[in-house]
DNA sequence: CTTGACTCTGCCGTAACGTAAGGCATTACA
DNA sequence: TGTAATGCCTTACGTTACGGCAGAGTCAAG
């Protein structure tokens, strides 16, 4: 049984968090002494860290404590529906940050005083968007990643070897036959099903990363034939350019 | 000569909100007719989008009335706070997101309902860190990279060249001697100095990339001498090793 | 003159505590 | 055993940037 000062000494929590935790009824104290002094054993430290993980997660007091409370609130669809908020501020910080530096960027004289206009300020936001875009969908695919089993990662690997192939069959035709461009298409959208959401851009950074990058273009000819890396390339530069 | 109401629908702040930023001193109407009722002109109106802005970069109010107050509150430096600050949320919550994504990964069957105790936390923790390591190096990069003019880029393009050809022009030497490790040692300042914190394990995966990618590697090669890239990723091995 | 739209000034509530203030309880030391 | 030093308690206000009332006054139209 430990007293208040035990426990915020031992788990860095604050007195006062404790007297809220208690007060909101989150994590009550085991015992009380007569005199009225909380007492803490161990199921309730443990019960502590659990809160405290949550409370890291930035999960709200009150659905940390419907979460430990009912065990009919599902703490595995918390955690996803968490996840999501957390990605939409991070998005939005990001954002942020690239309006913040743009102004920064353009505006070292403009700063000095006075009003900006509104035109002024949504030209900025333009601009922060377009330097940003790219940046975000390399987010989204580390997000995705993170959040996958290394066997999962395997089977998209594969998955991917087997588009590409389809595609690299087909290098008997000209790059530019609809038959071609179909697969291309389709290519894009299992991007944007397993990693990111793949845009035009995005698209054709990978198709010149293809031949750019020796690794990259080895395996692809290993497994789709001679010459099948530049073809995929020349078949996803013309799809992009319209 | 504006209502209240007509301020709001033009700028999509709520009518409280005006009250409060008139309440704080903020920002004041322009005139009241005999009645208090607020009325803003134009020039109030330009000062709500000035703060508007600031406000979406989440300076706190007090302070965006400072700047805006007084012109020895220095807007420039201000800014350069806000960036720094938002970017340890932009990057705590990334962190976050990565241990979050550990315990759904790893805890879909521990995640059922009771405690974890702290070793467990501590564990999923360290290994969001790892996965995570490579990710924020790249953040630095690009936020450093945004807030720089096109000059400044291409400035910084030329001297990695020379740090480089400093590098490459030692390739008679063999890679480990001190000479080409000290070397190493300073491009890896370099880049800390300019884009990110290099680690070492950027480092290597640098000097790996600078052989992978054909473009990296013509490039080396023809401003430092035919087999530079090669060499230099050799240095840079030995460097990480040790 | 009434009606409906609009506006005003309070005042309470939010989230998660921090920071006192004022008053017992416990412990340490002489 | 007295007294000082901690430790603990409760109560309550402060923080941020408003949202949402209530109750009352104001304005333009029919």
């Amino acid at each position: 049984m430990k007293t208040v000062k035990e426990v915020s000494e031992l788990t860095g929590v604050s007195i006062r968090t404790l007297h809220h935790y208690d007060q909101i009824g989150l994590l009550k104290p085991s015992g009380v002494t007569e005199a009225g002094y909380r007492l803490y054993d161990d199921k309730a430290l443990e019960r502590l860290h659990t809160i405290l993980l949550f409370r890291e997660l930035e999960f709200p007091l009150k659905e940390i404590r419907q979460i430990m409370e009912s065990p009919a609130f599902d703490p595995t669809k918390a955690l996803e529906q968490q996840i999501e908020l957390l990605e939409k501020q991070y998005r939005h910080i990001g954002r942020l940050i690239a309006l913040a530096s743009e102004i920064q960027r353009r505006g070292k004289t403009a700063m000095g005083f006075e009003a900006f206009d509104k035109s002024e300020i949504e030209q900025y936001k333009q601009e922060a968007r377009e330097r940003w875009g790219n940046h975000e969908a390399y987010q989204e695919y580390v997000h995705r990643q993170l959040r996958k089993t290394p066997e999962q990662s395997e089977q998209e690997g594969r998955d991917v070897m087997i588009y590409m192939k389809n595609l690299g069959d087909l290098r008997h035709l000209p790059p530019e036959s609809a038959e071609v461009q179909q697969k291309v298409k389709e290519l894009q959208q299992m991007f944007t099903r397993n990693f990111y959401t793949c845009t035009n851009e995005i698209l054709s950074c990978l198709g010149e990363m293809y031949v750019d990058n020796t690794r990259f273009q080895r395996n692809i000819d290993q497994e789709c034939g001679e010459g099948a890396a530049e073809f995929i390339r020349d078949a996803i530069r013309i799809y992009c350019k319209q």
